[in-house]
DNA sequence: CCCGTATATTACCCATGGGTAAGAAAAAGT
DNA sequence: ACTTTTTCTTACCCATGGGTAATATACGGG
């Protein structure tokens, strides 16, 4: 993931400066700048104005780029949400049977959620949208929610899970997961990947039919190498 | 807008009526009206006056009440907090080992998910309070959550519980629960208890060290583990 | 160097909604 | 009754902040 510097404005508009990058970057960074903002503060207490002088402009500029502020807050979840699209079709395709698909569903979400993208999945309000936009979040998250209803259908039939309601579980999955974009931070003891991979373990080592030894052993931190984020 | 919800209009405003009640029941109808449109519309999308309309007042009466809008959501938010303490205080004090009091206390606080105070605890958003009640608010949920924490870590102590990262175990549960406020509807297919239930065995299923038979804890031993772990 | 286009700024509009002032209308006290 | 206190209403204030108009500045091509 970009670095990001502490504080700084990776800001393409610099005070006094070369002010001539390309259209597409100075929207990502608007972007960038409001799901910040927006995640610190809460939408509805960030301003257009606040937006704006975080990166050297006015508010007025940023109307070069977005149509309202909700368009604004729309493309943000848009940005997190492509990054879940992409790895559900790539989970979907790969192999391995329902529990091992379930398992790297969890890792890469658990992942996703600590990073701002992310966490803008669930910390937005999708009431703050337009009625259209609110219609394709709704989709969106009924989308995940299928994924992992099916990966637990798909391996209570095949044997790999053991029997238990898909609605309910899928929740209880989604919850935990979700709660990790309101309490993890960077700076924190734990980096994303061994959260992840914690959650992953701990949340399929419940439902697995038989003691689950394909990878990590019932016994977490021995076997697995997970120091620092491989990546 | 719409005509009063047909069931719920707990007003003792009533249009051309009785206006004699109590003063802490006009209050706590203020409350009510107040949580019920808050976790509705969401905070910011409700104004006074539509708290008001719906209570057959007008907005300057609120502040009979209240002294600002952020005071109602805090009292709102205070509401469900107090039905919190008083279950962890009450299986605190209860019997059983740690497990168990684990058990009991994600079987309460899924149930209270599924109501509106309960909702509100997770829903509302503490930044909209004043820095006092933010002080309060984080307080409180520090108290859930060393609750869960001591009780995964007594447990993993008296054997109750397997080895677990009682920090990374207690927000993978707290998560799941506090989920529970964002999709539960009354009039869905479960019931509230029927949830409740279905969580708290399911989260602690994984848990258990031994094979946790439906109701027989594995060893219901007299243990009663040291208690003040840290303050 | 000039002109068209893209981009940014200054200055403004105005709907919204929290909050208040002043006084009417009930309750409560005497 | 009539006075006092509480409760509620009408009418208003005004800061906030999303959004716009008019205009200025930079840029790229001829």
């Amino acid at each position: 993931m970009d670095a990001q510097s502490p504080e700084t404005n990776p800001s393409p508009w610099m005070p006094f400066e070369s002010r001539r990058r390309a259209r597409d970057e100075k929207r990502e960074a608007v972007l960038r700048t409001a799901v910040r903002l927006f995640l610190e503060q809460g939408y509805h207490r960030v301003t257009l104005n606040d937006v704006a002088e975080r990166l050297n402009i006015t508010k007025p500029a940023l109307y070069n780029y977005f149509r309202s502020k909700d368009e604004i807050l729309f493309e943000c979840w848009a940005l997190g949400q492509e990054i879940v699209d992409e790895f559900i079709a790539a989970i979907d395709k790969g192999g391995g049977n329902a529990l091992a698909k379930l398992r790297k569903l969890i890792q890469a979400y658990a992942e996703q959620m600590t990073t701002d993208s992310g966490a803008s999945l669930v910390r937005f309000d999708a009431r703050d949208l337009t009625a259209e936009n609110q219609k394709i979040v709704r989709a969106a998250k009924k989308r995940i929610d299928r994924t992992f209803r099916k990966y637990l259908a798909d391996g209570v039939a095949d044997g790999s899970i053991k029997p238990c309601d898909p609605k309910l579980t899928a929740f209880a999955i989604a919850g935990s997961l979700n709660w990790i974009g309101h309490w993890y931070q960077r700076d924190g003891a734990w980096s994303a990947e061994a959260v992840a991979s914690r959650f992953a373990a701990q949340l399929t080592e419940g439902l697995a039919k038989a003691p689950a030894s394909k990878r990590g052993p019932a016994t977490p931190k021995k076997s697995r190498p997970a120091k620092g984020g491989r990546k």
